[in-house]
DNA sequence: GTAGGTGCAAATCGTTTGCAGTACA
DNA sequence: TGTACTGCAAACGATTTGCACCTAC
C-alpha cells in the first residue's frame, strides 16, 4: 500500500507547506512509478508534461518530501540520490539492479540487533539502513535469454 | 580486527596493481582513522603530509581499493561517498552521526530474510546494505553536557 | 495581503577525462 | 624496457544560491 495523494496533501499542509500544481505533478510522478527515480529522471518525466517546471523546483520539492518522510531515499545499486514513494509505517526496500524497480516489505524487525549493538558498542542507535539489491523477475528472464 | 597494510599490499599485487608511495599514504590514512572519510577529507589529511599528491590520485586509488573490497563505502548519516578501512569477511557498520566514528560488527546473518524476500518478491537477491547510525559514547556525553 | 514558492541564470561543488611526463616491476 | 601511474588543467554534471516575479491560502 502506497501513500495516497490525499494523505500527502494533508501532511504538507500540516507542516505549513503549500500544495501547488508543480508539487502535485512531482508527487504524482514519483507515486505512479514502480522504479526508483533520480532528480534528473523526475525532471525529465515532469518536463514532458509540464515543460515550464524547472530543475530547481524538483530539488526543492524533493527536499521537503524527504524531510516529511513522504518519499524514501535509496542507496543501493546506483545513484545515491534516488527516491521512491514512501509507504506508511516502517519498511525496507528491495531494488532491482537492472531496471530500478522497487518493492517494499515490512515485518522485519531490527530492534533486538540494535539492542545488542548498543550494549556492545556503547552507541545510542537512532536509525538504520537496510536495503537489498538483486534482479527482479523480469530482468532475470531478460538476462537468461 | 582490521586489514593489515601487508595484506592490502599483497592483494593489490595479486590483481596487477602497483603499490607506490602515493597509494601507501592513502591506505595508511584510511587505515589509521577510526572515522569514515570522504574523498575530500582524505585529500586534506594526505595533503598535509604530502602536498604534491593530487585529488585525482585519491579518487583513482579509492576506486581500486573499493573494487578489491579493501575499503567499504558508507551511506548512512552523511555523504554518500565516504569510506572506512575494510575488515576481512562479511560485516556491517555502526556509524556515529556526530563525529563519524565507525565500528564494525559481524555475526548477523540475513540469509533467512533474503530467502523469504526471494520467495515473496521473485527477486534474485545479490547483495544487501545494512548500516546503523547513532551517537557514539563520547558524543552522547558531549551532547548531554 | 502576505508568506512562501517559482523559474531563470549564474555560481559552486564534487568528480572525471586527456595528456605528457614519471616510476615501478 | 614497457606498462601502469601520477599530476596538472580543463571539462563536466549535479546541486545550490540570488533575485525578481508570482500565487495559494
Amino acid at each position: 500500500m502506497k501513500l495516497t495523494k490525499r494523505k500527502i496533501a494533508v501532511k504538507l499542509r500540516q507542516h505549513g507547506y503549500k500544495l501547488n500544481p508543480q508539487r502535485q505533478v512531482v508527487i504524482q510522478t514519483i507515486a505512479s512509478s514502480r522504479d526508483r527515480l533520480t532528480p534528473t529522471a523526475i525532471y525529465e518525466k515532469v518536463h514532458q508534461v509540464h515543460p515550464n517546471i524547472g530543475f530547481v523546483t524538483i530539488y526543492r520539492t524533493l527536499d521537503i518530501l524527504a524531510r516529511l518522510n513522504l518519499i524514501c531515499e535509496l542507496h543501493v545499486g546506483g545513484s545515491c540520490r534516488s527516491y521512491t514513494i514512501g509507504a506508511p509505517g516502517h519498511h525496507h526496500h528491495v531494488v532491482c539492479s537492472s531496471c530500478g524497480q522497487v518493492v517494499d516489505f515490512t515485518g522485519y524487525n531490527l530492534d533486538k540487533l540494535e539492542q545488542r549493538l548498543s550494549q556492545e558498542t556503547g552507541f545510542d542507535i537512532e536509525n538504520h539502513l537496510l536495503e537489498f539489491v538483486g534482479l527482479c523477475h523480469d530482468c532475470q528472464e531478460t538476462a537468461s535469454v
